[in-house]
DNA sequence: CGGGACGTTGACGGTCGTCAAAATTAGTGG
DNA sequence: CCACTAATTTTGACGACCGTCAACGTCCCG
């Protein structure tokens, strides 16, 4: 609902192969070798193709805590894949208004809302030190018009983002508090967990205002919500660490067709 | 917000050339003499590709009113771009959830959603009678491998797609039911506007309820906060036709910066 | 003309926002 | 390592906004 939950990668790991300093220089950047490739990449890829893409990914770029990989009016040059770290990307108004639009992590790509206008229609700001693969949008759509696994494999990735923003529009159009957290929970435990980690445990990345203005919620009634699924048994939560008791009863709360 | 405000075609017309019927047969399908061209096509092509283009636009296709060009878990193999109608889109859920995740004018394509997993995701509903022009997405695909405009205009759209779900997730995370539907409102008059409308009237096509599902209210505050206009002395309302009669009334109530 | 879909309006209540204060944690500099 | 401040979180009291339920009015179409 909030994320697509086909993706499932067949070798996670916690951090992966970084860029092993050796001296003074830092291994090639080697998608062929990234645990995230299955996220990021095409599969089924012939070698040739994929040596030909790893040409498309120009450098890494690390981001502090706190920094910003693009910023809203900026032009747009790249697409980022994330190797590591956690992201949010928010939308403001003249009036001060800040909307959460999104939390992205590792192997997930970021900046499709730039493509129209050539212009970051957003903010990507980090939540943890975070590293990201840049890739020029322009050698991607060049490569793509060679690379047909490619092509696709853009394709499906906006639409995918779609997809997602519309689960998005149906959470906040229609589902209560309750509801919206049980769903982002289960839909942050399935996208870690695809990636290697704990079923049950998980460590927010975000504030409670942060995951407030993502559901549309104030940060006083996501924490309320939390104490409650604490009282109801569901959940434990010591500060931003979460152990989810009860994942079937998460579930039975999203789908209850409450509230409409 | 709610569209991407830049488009705005020259050569607008009420209904355009239609399909003439000539005797037993149809007039060729024709891009280059379609009065929405600038809507669906890139521009600046040159006439072999034009011809090309027009290739992919494999037929046309008439739904009723309430009809269906496409539901939620059909196969999807097509994108459509709206020759005339109105469209929505929905999601639903199996617990009997209904949201309205946008509606869709002539010169808009629709479908997007479909190519993550060629299977559909939502519901495309006519909401007056419509015609479209189906276009195999393996064909644009194709075709985008050689046709770099094409491909700019694919990756475009799906921005833009991308682009207005920010703005709707804003709109439903943040605003208030009468900053909701005065930029509703004004959402739609520029995009009829821009297609050569009236700058003041419109007939919604939609039902309050549909209008209260896309916008995350109920059908009762939708019709109670347009009431409000009327009394505001803001709009006039008879059933389905708004005359919008202070329209920098309804910009200033969008941006004000009460409500979160 | 009549039935059904759609829209309007009122009364009431629940959910969640607002305001405020206190508790806990994180970050910084000595 | 500790003190101190800022940031974040929790909890409570209260109220506003909007949903719910209900009744009535209007339009459309056979």
């Amino acid at each position: 609902m909030l994320n697509s939950p086909e993706i499932k990668i067949s070798t996670p790991s916690g951090d992966g192969e970084k860029p092993v300093s050796i001296g003074a220089h830092t291994i090639k950047i080697a998608c062929s070798n990234c645990n995230l490739r299955e996220l990021c990449m095409p599969v089924g890829l012939t070698p040739t193709e994929m040596d030909r893409i790893e040409e498309v990914v120009a450098s890494r770029r690390k981001i502090k805590r706190g920094g910003s990989l693009f910023r809203l009016g900026e032009k747009f040059t790249n697409l980022y894949a994330i190797r590591t770290g956690f992201f949010k990307t928010c939308v403001t108004t003249e009036d001060g208004r800040d909307q959460v639009t999104g939390f992205q992590m590792a192997g997930e790509v970021i900046g499709l809302d730039g493509i129209v206008n050539d212009v970051h229609t957003c903010n990507a700001i980090a939540l943890e030190d975070a590293e990201v693969c840049t890739m020029p949008f322009e050698r991607i759509e060049e490569l793509s018009r060679e690379v047909t696994a490619l092509q696709h494999h853009v394709h499906k990735i906006m639409s995918r983002e779609i997809v997602r923003e519309n689960g998005v529009m149906l959470l906040l159009g229609s589902m209560r508090a309750e509801e919206r957290l049980a769903a982002f929970l289960l839909n942050l435990m399935q996208r870690l967990h695809a990636r290697g980690f704990s079923q049950s445990e998980l460590v927010l990345r975000m504030t409670r205002e942060e995951i407030g203005s993502y559901m549309g919620l104030k940060l006083e009634t996501v924490s309320r919500t939390f104490s409650k699924f604490v009282e109801d048994g569901i959940i434990e939560v010591k500060q931003r660490h979460i152990r989810v008791l009860n994942a079937q009863a998460l579930r039975a709360i999203v789908s209850t067709k409450a509230g409409s």
